[in-house]
DNA sequence: AATAGGACTGAACGATCGTTCAGTTTATCA
DNA sequence: TGATAAACTGAACGATCGTTCAGTCCTATT
């Protein structure tokens, strides 16, 4: 599914134990990254973490890098394969479109630290990494852009042709600062009040009238 | 005016020889800082650019940290410099309120770079410091909260009481966004039209109808 | 049991970088 | 003009860290 780990190199042969050691390898590196930021989590840490030598842990990934990769990569796709199967457009847009922004806004508080970890590390990828992770991100939009354009061609919602792509980042958007605002917003709201309010305020700008 | 610089010691006795080093020392931080990030940028590569030795960027500030302090206070407070005295609360409370967002969402547009480079290396600095960026940016949202409250005050904007704060950081990350996510939305909006387009759909969200 | 090769180990390497400090230059003033 | 202190210099220090590789351990095959 995730074309990162494809593409990173590996000295050893047995599939399998690959992906079975990169899975070790995220897990361990992804809290301490979280806690402590990419660049100062050491290789070092990451081996002990895991229980495993330098050395094969050098068998597994190219360079530090690979590691970023594989963890931008995992949090990625927890967060789209949380959203997708819950996702259904169904007949009520509105209603659809609420069902999805509270499913994506619940999974956002979850993985608070792993969003934005995301937002602050991603500078730290190299040109061609970025763009695979702004592509995951453009994939994520295009769950909103679905569910509006249903909306739109069943006339349950109001909304400029050009502005359906402008409405779903803005919905995600709002969504993501629930993490990134945190120290302000968290103060003054519950999570069922935020999603609430957002998705209420949402909705009433692109329903008609 | 920013805390910052009156807390960060130095060796040198003079006074205004502090600040004009300073500045110059920002100057050639940022612009390093910005384009590789600030763990990537090296104390001697700073030192070079603004033409001093190593040793004498060391009469200035203690720590590389503080060389970060001074160009995170630097960038908000040219932000929050060039906002505050163009935003003026009218009768008009709907047209004070356009006018703010269309200021302060040019402002993001020109400090893009600048912009993005605050939200992905606040975590570097110390929990101190970055109470004190957090503060920074709660100043900014005052300004939005101040146009909001006195627009509900005279009848202009319906809003619930509880939710002026959250209008207001709405207004401030649907503008940062455009910084943001410009991979995605520079593509397919010009600022003129992304500024129309969001203080339109504010308006009429808090608009009474 | 012998052997081959895949998986693993961690000490060592080399490069980088923040920070310091002994010494030099410059400016000030008696 | 000479003395004093502030300002400046950059080589050197010490610590860190990503990466490598010569050698060991383990497992499967004959």
């Amino acid at each position: 599914m995730s074309i990162s780990k494809k593409e990173i190199e590996s000295s050893v042969k047995d599939k399998e134990l690959i992906e079975i050691r990169r899975k070790e390898i995220v897990n361990a590196a992804v809290d301490l990254f979280v806690r402590k930021g990419f660049h100062r989590t050491t290789i070092r840490e990451i081996a002990q973490k895991f229980g495993m030598s330098v050395g094969t842990l050098y068998e597994y990934i190219r360079t530090k890098e690979d590691i970023l990769i594989l963890v931008c990569d995992y949090i990625n796709s927890t967060v789209r394969m949380r959203v997708k199967p819950s996702v259904e457009i169904t007949k009520d847009s509105a209603q659809s479109l609420k069902n999805a922004i509270e499913i994506y806004y619940r999974i956002i508080d979850e993985l608070q630290d792993y969003i934005i970890f995301l937002y602050q590390e991603t500078k730290s990828l190299s040109h061609e990494n970025r763009k695979y992770i702004f592509k995951s991100e453009e994939d994520m939009t295009r769950i909103f852009k679905n569910i509006l354009t249903h909306g739109v061609e069943q006339g349950s919602f109001k909304i400029d042709e050009k502005n359906i792509l402008l409405t779903a980042h803005n919905i995600m958007v709002l969504g993501q600062m629930w993490a990134f605002r945190r120290w302000a917003l968290q103060k003054n709201y519950t999570l069922d009040r935020y999603i609430e309010t957002q998705s209420k305020s949402i909705l009433d700008q692109i329903t008609k009238h």
